[in-house]
DNA sequence: AATTAATCGAGACGGTACGTCTAGTCTTGAC
DNA sequence: GTCAAGACTAGACGTACCGTCTCGATTAATT
């Protein structure tokens, strides 16, 4: 009947906003059964129960399951995004690897991490996500440190920035790689003495004087 | 009147022996269902009605979807495992890098892996069963290759045993976690200019002469 | 600012008024409707988006499903009252089945009597709307249909009233009821050779000289 | 792998068996949850924990709740189809007539023979099976009753077999129909005083001696 | 050759979760 | 106070799989 307020700023939606408290609710429940019941046993209908909501409000959010958990994982991954300076590139390097292994020891994210990248090798839009929410984020850590470096005077500085972002790139794979097949693949623990033999082979090479300590 | 149980001869049992035949179609149509469809939706039943089997019959053999799939996919690992002598570690390394990236890229294999070890996070036993299968026998290529590269003068012998196979294990899981990390996690390819990358940073380290080409 | 109630000092009421564009479009939105996916499929939101009306008009007029579709199905049944005077009492009748046949072979009528009686069956104020507004008016045409019968000397008078009613109650029943039955229970036409059929059955009773024509 | 067994009849099926006590047990729980609840608020996930039985059974058998429904409610109908002989056409037809309208007064009949009734309207298949399964049952109680009263010579026999049949419509038409319109429509009770009024006029039409007591 | 016992196919079974839909309510900002 | 828009809770819908079970029919090895 009435048109639709053709003089209003094109972002000004109308109806009811969203209740962000229901966003936080559904995350919040979405961590806690990950915790308790781990991916596979996870369910939609137990989620919006803990977080005192209806299910239409979580498929009103998130696509499904995979969706859902990717983004209640990626705010743990937020909030281990700090580095913090410990003086040189090797103690940066040690820290930033314990502290991704500890993450990564928790129950929620051990298996909520892999099972949603399992299911990324079929769902591009998924990949996609778990691109933007996690592995981006995560890469800054490496401009980072690298800059503090050399800052420091412990690595030269690049003048090209393609090359220095693909050099980013591979270093990012390979901590998180390294780390990750450890934990996972390996299912060996991540303790300070590989942390310290790890930074050793990254910074020295194979060539390096020692890579054992 | 013979009892199935022991004190028979071993392995004499009576009635109509389960059909090879069947188990050969299931393993296949497992492998070919999880390509197509990736763990999450591939289920029993489809599996049964592609080996033109009854459900009872997979249930017979394995317990679950998980036994299952693992048992069709084990053998994927096996193959490639040769490490040819290209002259030099680098080129061996590149090799290597190369050759994993391939086998990571064929459709069943990347799915299958990452399916395993996303249901290996929550079960002991199928932990143990990858790292078995298919980490110690990857691994001993990196035993392989240190030794061609000590031969050729291009690394120092060590001498503690115990340090030694610390080190290939630090070296493994550099190597596959970077390869996997990149494909899977990054979802960025494995080509040649990134293999030589990581060759450079592996043997040379971070503060190697150029880690870009 | 005109209430739309009558008394109006102590009806002013303040505040936008509500729209009588509204209403008419959601009536007639709720017929279409109704004709087009019937009772069951009948959604409030699917009437509103027709309307070009927001849910909350809907239920701010009418209490629910129920209240709606017996407001807008009332006045289909107030048509078609009419009994012209064909000269007989065996034409009159003919003639007054033919037309609430006719009646009832509209898709909105028959879906809207037999949904709007179902619902009654649960609904004593919905039952005593039906027949108000049904029943009583479609039984002037008996009272009627005899009168003009008795006129022509074709029935005797009664002499008590009471006993009139109670008869031309049961006529009503008779008439309707048949018609009614054949067509949505039955599933079958009343068509002309059905009108005779049952008009000398009605007149002249199962003994009478012949039913079938 | 196992070719289905050519040679087998074509009506052996193979596969587990339906449970017939499922059956009977969903019937049954239908039956007491329509009365306990109506047509409208009994769901089929209720019905189905009554029965002691899985949703998917109920499915398999039934398209939906209508189908359901009918199933249930036609077996209510089978259990008054006897029709005593009471001597005379007037008292048969009193007698049927009682019966019917005893029928239509229980709580799970009413409502859920016209909710049932009313989704016929827009369901052609629905339609069908209301009819084989209720309708054309019905109908042969007034063959029967017509063969009884043409063997006491209360009525001529006919002789054309298709006029018999459409007059054998007719007449169920109009008893059924008088029936249901004077109990759902007009929403007065059918009680003797009814009956025998009704009666008379049925068989001796508008033009017999009297058809008010 | 007859018996035995585990196999096979088919498909129904009880459960459980899915993702969708609708009812009816509530919240927002515009009128 | 009404309006359109649309988010909200609650709960049924019908579907899909799981892993189990019950059938009748095979199929070897043992009698």
């Amino acid at each position: 009947m009435t048109p639709p307020s053709p003089g209003s700023p094109p972002g000004t939606r109308t109806g009811r906003p969203r209740s962000a408290e229901a966003d936080r609710a559904i995350l919040d429940a979405t961590r806690a059964a990950l915790v308790e019941l781990g991916w596979s046993k996870l369910t939609m209908g137990d989620v919006a129960a803990r977080a005192g909501v209806a299910k239409t409000t979580l498929y009103r959010r998130w696509a499904g399951k995979n969706a859902l958990v990717v983004d209640a994982v990626a705010d743990l991954f937020d909030e281990h995004l700090e580095l913090p300076d410990r003086g040189s590139l090797q103690a940066d390097i040690e820290g930033v690897v314990l502290r991704f292994a500890a993450l990564l020891d928790r129950p929620e994210t051990k298996t909520a991490l892999m099972a949603v990248v399992a299911e990324s090798t079929r769902d591009e839009a998924l990949r996609e996500r778990i691109r933007s929410a996690i592995v981006e984020r995560q890469k800054d850590l490496v401009l980072l440190g690298r800059e503090r470096a050399q800052a420091r005077g412990e690595l030269p500085r690049e003048e090209e920035p393609a090359a220095a972002a693909r050099t980013a790139d591979l270093i990012f794979d390979v901590i998180a790689g390294a780390v990750v097949h450890r934990t996972l693949v390996s299912a060996e623990p991540v303790d300070g003495e590989w942390a310290r033999g790890f930074t050793a082979l990254l910074i020295g090479g194979l060539m390096g004087s020692s890579v054992s300590p």
